[in-house]
RNA sequence: UCCUCGAUAGCUCAAUUGGUAGAGCGCUCGGCUGUUAACCGAGUGGUUGCAGGUUCGAGUCCUGCUCGAGGAGCCA
């Protein structure tokens, strides 16, 4: 017999007597009955007190309670309809783990900035942790649909030594007294790792010092970044739509607790099936003319143009074949017009905008040695991936996923500081 | 970096035309034997973001600054 049960285990229990371990979210007292609701990070449950039925130290303990004192409580489960979720504890016995004095959140309505200030007691409310449920059960779709497709995790360092895409800002770090960066991007070094296993991918944090001030944005973000050798556009896509599809039906099947605490109206879910609308970029800018909203042959997409383009399919959506002209340097040209690079966006739905960036690379040695130059990028920094070209270079490609918008719009949450346990955003590095 | 909006009690907010700074929640005390963000009564709580200016008088008007939010650009 376990010491302890977890509360999300407690149904069906009943007439057991148990004990639990967890957290006082709220108490209310009606005289001689005490009501305490106790949180154990797997669920919640209403203990009830009688002060006739325990002792004077069960029932004193309880009149002291206060919101967030940790307690231990032991006593018999039973199915009451008037009992939040149908199941309560009739406590024997309650004693004091933690006291909490002046708890600052309360169970009203707080503003974002206090929130954030708390950001490590928020996470304690009902809304957050699902949040951060899901976001785990999304991190291990992601990396189960990978490892069963032989993909071999193989993490690119995160010091580095300079820009990947030399596009950015980088966060610059004293590195024993030479100049370093936080990585922005592990992809160069995906390819080199791809040449030696094939399906490679990477899953860690990405830094980008940019004045993003959005609720798409953060300074610190987790991104999936697999690389593909002989792999060319269209396969890539396949990839993509495949592991997002995985995604949110593995979502769909187990974290559907979450996702009813978060309100998420399934529907749109649902229809997320490969494959995925694609869409050029020349038909993209048709799409948006009809709309009133025209560009010009070269110019890049706003997030309004982003938006109107994700809500016509309920799918996401693919932009492909984008302007080569200001797209990275190693983004292949279409070899059937080379102005355009094979490189593609995806869109998620409802307004969520890019979640995915990805592209076949240049595998030609010669026209990679061009792209370096025109991109004005020092030759010496770049040799050892020029090397990648130099000894059997290969058609690869490969994708970049930011889990944090992913998980928000699975979640379909207002703000990506929300979908990792402390955001890191341009105005706040705390707590 | 730019645009817009905001800052009043621990929290969320109100304060008429420039005229005595308030409410709810929280907290403390009391009441209540089935509560559901319980309820009822009493109490507690303020350098109105900072600095200056106009005025008999400024939370309110003016100037500068600080901090925050949303958006743009850039991107995942």
């Amino acid at each position: 017999m376990k010491e302890w049960q977890r509360i999300a285990d407690l149904s069906g229990l009943e007439p057991e007597s148990v004990t639990v371990l967890g957290w006082v979210t709220h108490h209310r007292s009606s005289g001689r009955i005490e009501f305490v609701a106790i949180r154990d990070g797997t669920g919640e449950v209403q203990a009830v007190v009688r002060a006739d039925a325990v002792s004077a130290e069960t029932w004193e303990a309880t009149r002291a309670l206060t919101q967030e004192a940790a307690v231990r409580v032991s006593g018999q489960v039973r199915a009451d309809a008037r009992a939040p979720g149908g199941v309560e504890l009739l406590v024997g016995e309650l004693a004091l783990v933690g006291a909490s004095a002046d708890y600052p959140l309360t169970p009203k309505e707080h503003g974002t900035d206090f929130l954030m200030e708390h950001r490590h007691l928020w996470v304690r409310t009902p809304r957050q942790a699902a949040v951060l449920r899901l976001r785990a059960r999304i991190i291990h779709a992601i990396r189960a649909f990978l490892d069963d497709h032989g993909f071999v995790l193989a993490d690119p360092p995160i010091i580095t030594p300079a820009a990947a895409e030399g596009t950015t800002t980088l966060f610059g770090i004293d590195y024993f007294g030479e100049a370093a960066y936080l990585s922005q991007s592990g992809q160069l070094y995906m390819e080199a790792l791809a040449m030696a296993l094939g399906r490679v991918y990477s899953f860690g944090p990405t830094f980008r010092a940019e004045k993003s001030k959005t609720r798409r944005h953060l300074s610190e973000f987790w991104m999936v970044e697999p690389e593909i050798a002989f792999c060319d556009f269209d396969e890539n896509l396949v990839w993509q739509e495949e592991l997002v599809s995985y995604v949110v039906e593995d979502v769909l099947r187990h974290a559907s607790r979450e996702l009813e605490t978060l309100g998420r109206d399934l529907d749109p879910l649902k229809k997320v099936q490969p494959p995925f609308p694609r869409l050029s970029y020349d038909e993209a800018l048709g799409r948006l003319g009809e709309a009133g909203m025209p560009l010009s042959w070269g110019d890049d997409f706003g997030a309004a143009h982003e938006t109107y383009l994700g809500s016509l399919f309920s799918a996401p959506v693919f932009i492909h074949r984008f302007p080569a002209a200001h797209k990275a340097f190693y983004m292949k040209p279409d070899p059937l017009r080379p102005e355009v690079a094979l490189a593609a966006d995806l869109l998620a739905p409802e307004g969520y905008g890019e979640i995915v960036g990805g592209s076949q690379r240049i595998d030609s040695p010669d026209l990679l040695a061009r792209r370096l130059q025109e991109h004005h990028l020092p030759a010496d920094t770049y040799d050892w991936y020029m090397d990648l070209r130099r000894y059997g270079s290969v058609p690869h490609s490969g994708f970049g996923l930011g889990v944090e918008r992913l998980v928000a719009w699975v979640g379909k949450l207002e703000h990506v500081r929300e979908t990792i346990p402390f955001a890191r955003t341009l105005t706040r590095v705390w707590p």
